[in-house]
DNA sequence: TTTGCTGGTCCACTTATCAGACCAGTTGGA
DNA sequence: TCCAACTGGTCTGATAAGTGGACCAGCAAA
C-alpha cells in the first residue's frame, strides 16, 4: 500500500436535473399547495428554474409515478389527494432505513434549536411573530377537530428558523429536510406529537414575543425533549 | 397572476463531475496531505470515485490552474507549496463575496458548537481525545516556530464534530465546508486567530477530558466569541 | 537495462439535456 | 356556439459531458 489512502471518498454521483426539479416541486407541494391545486405550467416552471421543458416533464413524470400529481392534457397538472397507500409506502420506506438517523436528527435538533430560538427572540420581526401566531392558531383548530396538524408543526419550527434571520441556518435546515425526504422520513410527522406539541409551541412563542432569549431557549429545549420522548416511545 | 407563485425556487445547476472530483481532491489536500506529497494515481482515483479517468484529469487540470497541484509525467501529481500568490488570490475572492456570509456563519457556529462540545464531552472515545491532543500539539509547535497553523485550527473543530458521534452533524459540517469553499472563504483561516485560538482549544479539550459537558460548552462559547472578535476586527 | 508504474493524448460511443416545432385536449370569453 | 389562448403530449436535431479504451512517453526501482 504505497499511497496509504486512509481517506473516505464519497462516490461521485452525477445529479440529474430532473431529480433536482422533482425535489423542488415536491417541496413546493408540501409547503404551499393543497390537493386539487394546479402546479404552475410546464413552460412556466421551465423558465423559472432555467431548465428545459423536457426536464420538467421528466420530473413531473416521476412525481406522477409516486402518485403525488396528476397531469391532465390541456387542463394542467394537479396535486393529488395523498392516498393512504402512498403514506403507508413512505412509512415502510422509513422503517427500511436505519433508525439511527431519527435519533441522530433529534440530537442535532436538541443542539441547534434552543440557541436558535434564543436568536429568534432577539431578531424576530413583527411579521415573523404574527406568522407564528397564525400557524399556532391553525394548529389549535385542527387539533380541536381531532385532525393531525402535521404540517403546522413543521411550519412552526421553520418559522423560527426564518425569524433567526440567518441564511446559513436556512441552508442547513433545507439540507436536513432533504435528508428527511431522501430517507422518506415522514414518520416523524405522522403520529402522536400533536398533544404536547401545541403547548410547547405556545410557551416558545410567548418567550419570543417578550424578547426573552433565555426563556425561549429553555422552552425549546423542553419542547424537543418532549417530542423526543414521544417519537422514540410511540413511533418505534 | 393566476398561479400566484410566491415561491422562491432555486435555479437548478447541473453539477459537473469534474468539479465534484476537484472538491473532493481539494478536501483531501486540505485535510490529509502536505506539500510535496503525492496524490493517488489518476487510475486509482478513477476507480475509487467510480468515475472515468478523463473526469479525474479534468479535475486535476483545474487544481493545477489554481496552483494547488503539479502533475509530473511518469512521476505522479504532487501537492504544491501554497504560494502567497494563491493565498492572495483566494483572499481577494473572499472579499468579493458579501461579507454577511462570514458573520452569519459565525452566528451559526456560535449556536451549534457549544452544545456540540458538550455532547463531545459525553461521547468522545479515547481515540478521539488523543487525536485532539495530537492536533493541539502540532498547533503548538507550529505556533512556536511562528508558522500560521491554519489547518490545525480547522482540524480541531472537525475533531470535535467527529467525537460527537452523530452523522447528521458531520453532514452539516461538510455542507458548511462546501459553503466556505464555494465562496473561497479561506480568510477565516488566514490570519490572527492563532494566538487566542490555542488557549481556547486547550480549555475545551481539558473539559472534554474530564467529561464536563457544561464546562466544554462554556469554553467553546468563549472561544468562538474570541474568534469572532478577531475575525471581524482584523480580517475585515 | 528492463519492467511496471506514472501522466499525456486521442477517439468513438453513450447519455442527459436543451431548444424548438407541432399536435391534441381544455377552458373561458366574445 | 365558436374561437383564441392556454394546457400537456410527442417528436426531432444539436450540443455538451462523461465513458471506456487504446496508445505514447517519461520516471524509478529492481
Amino acid at each position: 500500500m504505497p499511497t496509504a489512502a486512509k481517506t473516505e471518498f464519497e462516490v461521485i454521483r452525477r445529479n440529474k436535473v430532473y431529480e433536482e426539479v422533482a425535489k423542488q416541486i415536491e417541496r413546493l407541494i408540501l409547503k404551499k399547495l393543497r390537493p386539487g391545486d394546479k402546479l404552475p405550467s410546464e413552460r412556466e416552471l421551465a423558465e423559472t428554474l432555467r431548465v428545459s421543458r423536457s426536464s420538467i416533464r421528466d420530473a413531473i413524470r416521476s412525481l406522477e409515478l409516486m402518485g403525488l400529481v396528476e397531469p391532465r392534457q390541456g387542463a394542467g397538472t394537479i396535486v393529488r389527494e395523498v392516498t393512504s397507500g402512498s403514506v403507508v409506502n413512505s412509512f415502510e420506506n422509513a422503517l427500511m432505513r436505519r433508525r439511527e438517523l431519527v435519533s441522530e436528527l433529534l440530537d442535532f435538533r436538541r443542539m441547534l434549536e434552543p440557541p436558535l430560538a434564543a436568536r429568534a427572540a432577539i431578531h424576530a420581526s413583527e411579521a415573523d411573530v404574527s406568522e407564528m401566531e397564525d400557524i399556532l392558531q391553525r394548529q389549535y383548530e385542527k387539533q380541536r377537530r381531532g385532525e393531525p396538524a402535521v404540517a403546522e408543526d413543521a411550519e412552526f419550527h421553520y418559522a423560527i428558523a426564518l425569524a433567526s434571520d440567518n441564511s446559513v441556518v436556512l441552508k442547513v435546515i433545507d439540507i436536513l429536510m432533504d435528508l428527511l425526504r431522501e430517507s422518506r422520513e415522514r414518520s416523524l410527522q405522522v403520529e402522536g406529537r400533536a398533544q404536547k406539541s401545541l403547548a410547547g409551541h405556545r410557551r416558545i412563542l410567548a418567550a419570543i414575543k417578550r424578547r426573552d432569549a433565555e426563556a425561549a431557549k429553555d422552552a425549546m429545549r423542553h419542547h424537543i425533549e418532549d417530542v423526543e420522548e414521544i417519537v422514540l416511545n410511540k413511533v418505534y
